[in-house]
DNA sequence: TACTCTAGTGCAAACGTTTGCGTTATTCAA
DNA sequence: TTGAATAACGCAAACGTTTGCACTAGAGTA
């Protein structure tokens, strides 16, 4: 039984020789108490039978609002954004909204077309996953009239709605971690710092050495191209080179953190024995690893539970005015990429 | 400069002082040729400077065709799926296609209904990712007539359109490989018969076994419940009960290959020196683990390419009486964790 | 000059909803 | 019995497009 007509209000109107108004009333769960009981009754009943699904470019046409809204990931093959993918979708249903999902290639400019094409589309407002620091996504939302929230990466201007975790925190477990362990002589590899956390982590290490009374010189850090491996095993290359007496290396990154480990490789060292890596993120699968990574973790899933729901909220007040921050909590886990500092190494403090 | 409403062919219009026909031919490609070229001009000179873009509602309500998919994922925790909506996406941005993303769940109930909801968005197709072996969805798509293209998993029946993996060939080199190595008496994790990856599986394992002279006894096949790592350590556990002489294993499934070496490290087994394992899929990051996976390849991305090629040349063409089914082949990638059967033990090949 | 053609535009309907307002029928109070 | 009030429903416009058809003006032909 091949039905290739949809069946409409009025199929249904004509069916019961009344008025698609009294239809689409019936049918809505809000209107539906101004039309008597069985009438409602029976609307509902032929809709079930004659199988009727509610049109949803007409309704959209209607009333200005598609009930989809658009997600920005700069990249899927990055293991951190399916379970935030998973969040958000797990309150969107709730409310009968669909997600649009959309890849920015960790490119400003495909960010920016891949936006234009989802507003184009109508959607209600976006989830932006991809942020620069200094990103015209959120120029082009905000002229348009358009919810926009930040997950994950926010942008320097302060006035949107963003859901980030803590990264200065992060980093500071991490910082403590290796101090606690005995390390001394701790690099750093950052990633772009055209990007907030990578900008911001990096912040947080000089800082949080520099409340410890450890300076760290220039050479200590080394900025990835990108966060990738590749940027991080050719950041970690250039680090080695430069700081033979390094024994601990954060990464931006956990992806980085790979890299880090195949540079390592690449130079004869071993991890932790020889040097201890803490990462970034707290991928899956990390506990499988010929070593397993030291990270830091944050709450994927959550972090996409509260950037739909912070939308949805947004969307339902239009009140574009005031903007909400939320922060979460990272957490380190301890595997086995950091060990204690060898004995046989001389310790020194900076001087 | 909050532009609360969105500029229209009318606004544009009554701007030029024209008819909104005839800017809506202007604008289009097709139709712009009875217009004069330098009203054609005019129009999208004024289009640009205005900001219009198409309503997409409209045109959708107007032409029935929303130039939008639905694809629905059985869990995008599993990282086999990240680079097949990656495939479909990079074919769909050419063509002006968007996606909406939904999950099963790896559930028939909250798949129909996904299903469901989107055809009632008013999706072109439906890519579909998460098929039993029979399945209403299919059916629910024939009846209401929407394109509809299978990847991965099939259903018996075999009229529906289907992208999958030549999945007997992945395990008949599996077998060999194992065979090879000296291996005879091996053992095979099954996924849920339900499935048909696992269904196919299974029985391309008996299959080549026995192309091979060798009877695999009941015992030796163990189905676990799910495609998962919980799943696989259940069944790896009751299938080392009762098999103490095996010595390799074939798991439908990377997840379920994990299990498997959790379980193993429970019963105080090594591997691949007490026992090898093999599994499906070659997920992301295995070159990194303790004992890399040996595994079998198959082209992800490409399977996303095609099926969203498939579903595209199906929806231009109305043609849903015939279909097509593309098989692609897969790659044994061999790691560490499969190895020559040890010396010591006694070969013994089935009776 | 009068005719037909054609290129270029305008008119208006239609897609399927929702909703303000008007209409009818029923109820209740006086 | 009459009035107003209320409950239930119908009418029609509107959302922004696309497109078949009608219309106009200028060009070409006889």
């Amino acid at each position: 039984m091949v039905q290739r007509k949809r069946v409409t209000l009025r199929d249904l109107a004509e069916h019961l020789n009344i008025n698609t108004s009294t239809v689409s009333r019936a049918l809505s769960e809000k209107s539906s108490e101004m039309i008597s009981p069985d009438v409602v009754k029976r609307v509902r009943k032929a809709a079930q039978e004659m199988g009727y699904k509610q049109n949803a470019a007409a309704y959209a046409l209607k009333m200005g609002s598609t009930k989809t809204i658009g997600m920005i990931i700069p990249d899927l093959m990055n293991p951190v954004f399916p379970p935030i993918i998973r969040g958000i979708q797990s309150v969107l249903d709730q409310y009968g909204y669909t997600a649009f999902l959309a890849y920015s290639e960790n490119n400003e400019g495909t960010a920016h077309t891949e936006v234009e094409r989802l507003i184009s589309r109508g959607v209600d407002g976006i989830i932006y996953a991809a942020a620069f620091r200094t990103d015209s996504v959120v120029d082009l939302c905000k002229s348009q009239g358009i919810p926009l929230v930040l997950v994950n990466r926010v942008v320097d201007q302060g006035d949107v709605d963003t859901v980030k975790v803590d990264d200065s925190l992060g980093i500071k477990m991490a910082v403590d971690h290796l101090l606690d362990l005995g390390h001394r002589k701790i690099g750093f590899i950052a990633g772009p710092k055209n990007i907030s956390v990578s900008y911001i982590r990096l912040r947080a290490f000089t800082r949080t050495m520099a409340e410890h009374d450890l300076e760290v010189e220039p050479h200590r850090i080394v900025e990835a191209h990108a966060l990738s491996e590749a940027a991080g095993e050719q950041a970690m290359s250039v680090f080695l080179g430069q700081n033979p007496d390094a024994t601990a290396i954060i990464a931006s990154n956990d992806l980085i953190a790979l890299g880090c480990f195949t540079a390592l490789k690449q130079f004869g060292y071993t991890c932790p024995k020889r040097m201890s890596i803490v990462g970034f993120n707290n991928m899956p699968y990390l506990d499988w690893f010929a070593t397993p990574l030291t990270t830091v973790s944050i709450p994927h899933f959550q972090m996409g539970e509260r950037s739909a729901e912070l939308l949805l909220k947004r969307i339902k007040a239009d009140n574009v005015d005031y903007n909400e921050e939320v922060l979460l909590k990272p957490k380190l886990v301890i595997r086995k990429s950091t060990a204690p500092l060898i004995a046989s190494k001389k310790k020194s403090g900076s001087t």
